[in-house]
DNA sequence: AACTTTGACAACCGCCTACCG
DNA sequence: ACGGTAGGCGGTTGTCAAAGT
């Protein structure tokens, strides 16, 4: 169903917060609670968003937020976290106490994956061509994405389209990480996906929500791999004084995804 | 000193799902 | 069942300060 841009007013400020509409807001969300953050920047006097109002709350002005340098635990966590979850930003904060989606975002974007891109660099010899960041690229037109939405299920269509319990990776063809490694189409042999380079699995099933765009279905020995995760030393870290209050579903999720790419024991300090 | 480039990060945009009437 | 809205998420852009030339 097609959406209307939401939140589109003539009147809404954008830009920069002020000390004032901080001010203001901070106020108001302590008063009234968090949620309905319309009507709240109504009431508050704010001319921005709800959107604008909930994204400042949760990432700026809410109580705990940690601001400034990352340390070096923080920085493996997020590397395996990474490794084992892709781009789940969200996920990857619930595992940081303290620390946002849109931090650790911005942080990957601008750090780390110019470190991993170095390590790759310093080990790519020792990688099989797949799993270089070389031959991850991205879709380089809409034609070439079309062509694989055409063989969405190469030769396969008996085994087509079976979903599973609402796993979401989250990738998705902007994903600079992903790729089809393939040069013959109908060989899916090599199917490569981001951050997960030990996917190996007879049956592998992607569901609805993975946001392939193009692809849907069971894969038989499908191999994924990524720029993001090749030779990445991971050792087994803990943040010191870790809050541990990780929201259970996240735990479910966090499993459910190591059990699927038998990659449990390598992630069992986190589980 | 002036200009350009780069890095960091705050904020926006568009899409999605869940929920409600 | 359907349509609209709110909230959530990840990708991208805009802005500004620092570094480089």
């Amino acid at each position: 169903m097609a959406r209307r841009a939401c939140c589109v007013n003539e009147r809404e400020k954008k830009g920069a917060w002020s000390s004032e509409e901080d001010e203001l807001l901070t106020q108001f969300v302590k008063i009234h609670g968090e949620g309905k953050w319309r009507t709240l920047a109504e009431k508050a006097g704010l001319r921005r968003s709800g959107k604008s109002c909930r994204l400042r709350w949760l990432n700026y002005l809410r109580p705990g937020i940690k601001r400034g340098d990352f340390s070096w635990d923080e920085e493996e966590l997020i590397l395996k976290l990474h490794r084992l979850l892709g781009n789940r930003w969200a996920l990857i904060a619930g595992r940081l106490p303290g620390r946002t989606d849109n931090e650790i975002k911005n942080y990957w974007n601008t750090i780390l994956c110019k470190k991993v891109d170095q390590l790759q660099g310093q080990t790519s010899s020792g990688l099989s061509p797949s799993s270089s960041s070389s031959t991850i690229r991205k879709f380089e037109s809409e034609e070439e994405n079309n062509n694989h939405e055409d063989n969405n299920i190469p030769g396969n269509e008996e085994n087509n389209v079976q979903t599973n319990a609402g796993i979401d990776y989250g990738f998705n063809t902007s994903d600079f990480s992903m790729q089809i490694g393939v040069d013959d189409q109908d060989n899916y042999d090599s199917l490569m996906i981001s951050s997960m380079e030990v996917f190996k699995s007879n049956e592998v099933m992607i569901s609805d929500t993975m946001n392939f765009d193009s692809f849907h279905g069971n894969y038989n020995g499908v191999i994924i791999g990524g720029n993001n995760s090749a030779c990445i030393p991971v050792s087994n870290c803990k943040l010191e004084n870790e809050d541990q209050n990780v929201d259970p579903l996240q735990d479910m999720e966090l499993r459910k995804i190591a059990s699927l790419l038998d990659i449990e024991n390598e992630f069992r300090d986190l589980l």
